[in-house]
DNA sequence: ACCCAGAATGAATGAATGTTCATTCTTGAT
DNA sequence: ATCAAGAATGAACATTCATTCATTCTGGGT
């Protein structure tokens, strides 16, 4: 009850604290794994050292391969954390207990999905950056792929219900998946790479489009 | 416009030449540019080296920064004939004085943006690592975003074109030509890394469906 | 109060890479 | 044949970076 001023553990970037805190392993393993995240987000995969890592995460150099073996291991396990946490989020709203209203859903869906402020830049910048190696690194199509295709069955399972209730004829769930799919990621791409042409709001409009287009009885 | 590589007097991969070739400059530029395209397909964007590309052209490392005077400056000129390439080809088919029709002009798009073999999946490789560098490096979204723009306003009035023609009614060309360009973009994403996944076939007819969903009359 | 398992540190190491430049070679003009 | 311009080479250099490890420090258990 002594010391009044340093009461909670988290180390501010600021310079003040110098002592050593020690910690469980799961916790400074997420702590590098966002560190890492904003240290690609900012200055891009390429150009992502240890050193970056570790200052941004206030920690020393050898505490990374204290706790994941190499480099390699600690890119890729932030790779595998963006992807579950990206997917895992569509998934929660798709099979959503939470709201019964399949069109609603959608709306949910399409909020998570082009929503939220810089974190969801971050975690863009991550995403694109990786896909950008996998064509030379199997080990990276492997995990996007992994929980790539449980979204992708999620989804048109979801599509599929709706066309049920719609009635909607002529409309194949998968194929309409697939290009529902696509569509958010390309439009992520052109939020990333040209946020002057395309707003954020024009990204939602454009996406909200191509549902209503398809399932017009439950979008707007 | 057509294929990249050069097949002239060039020395292949094999042992043989010995021989010290002189060349104008353009010509060594683009060789070394065409090696580029390669390195990064095959290795990916942050694994190329200088000593790789050079090799990989057959060439000597000095010569590289004797015509690009650095890394960088190649890298960043690799991404631009790329960037110029792919968006050339595009604009030269919808300003199309080629084809009359316009039903066939959006026909010849689709094949020209989801068609080829192995070689346009090297450029995709090549797009893609770029995008992924592209939201911490200026220049990059700097050269992308140019001839994207152009891009897009050719597309736009070719929409527009088909719209007075169909006299569809309620569609925006605008906001449809955002879409469909997403949509390219997010196919190429999967046919990247999930190929498994999805097929260029399907590829192919999910941009089509988007198509006939919108201008019915003018496809299929 | 003491102890020690293991968390944390960061200087040192060695390998890899971008860049330079003194030198060699080719070609076309004279 | 001769020569100069400049294209091409690759060993050498300086830097940067991932990884190691001897050492220090912390906090919970006794």
């Amino acid at each position: 009850m002594t010391d009044a001023s340093s009461a909670v553990t988290e180390a501010l970037p600021e310079a003040g604290s110098k002592r050593r805190q020690i910690r469980p392993k799961a916790e400074r393993r997420q702590q590098l794994i966002d560190a890492t995240i904003r240290c690609i987000a900012q200055h891009g995969l390429s150009a992502v050292t240890m050193q970056m890592v570790t200052r941004e995460a206030g920690l020393s150099v050898g505490i990374a391969n204290l706790h994941f073996e190499s480099k390699d291991n600690l890119l890729k396990e932030t790779l595998r954390f963006v992807a579950e946490e990206y997917h895992g989020g569509q998934i929660d709203i798709m099979e959503g207990g939470d709201i019964p209203d399949l069109g609603e859903r959608l709306d949910a869906l399409l909020d998570f999905q082009l929503g939220r402020g810089v974190t969801q830049r971050q975690k863009m910048s991550v995403w694109f950056a990786y896909y950008g190696e996998a064509g030379a690194r199997p080990v990276y199509q492997k995990i996007v792929s992994t929980v790539d295709r449980l979204a992708a069955q999620k989804l048109e399972a979801l599509f599929t219900d709706i066309i049920r209730e719609g009635d909607y004829r002529g409309v194949d769930a998968r194929e309409l998946a697939t290009g529902y799919s696509a569509l958010i990621d390309g439009l992520h791409l052109g939020l990333l790479v040209t946020p002057r042409e395309l707003s954020k709001r024009r990204a939602r409009a454009v996406a909200r489009d191509f549902l209503r287009r398809a399932f017009p009885q439950h979008i707007h």
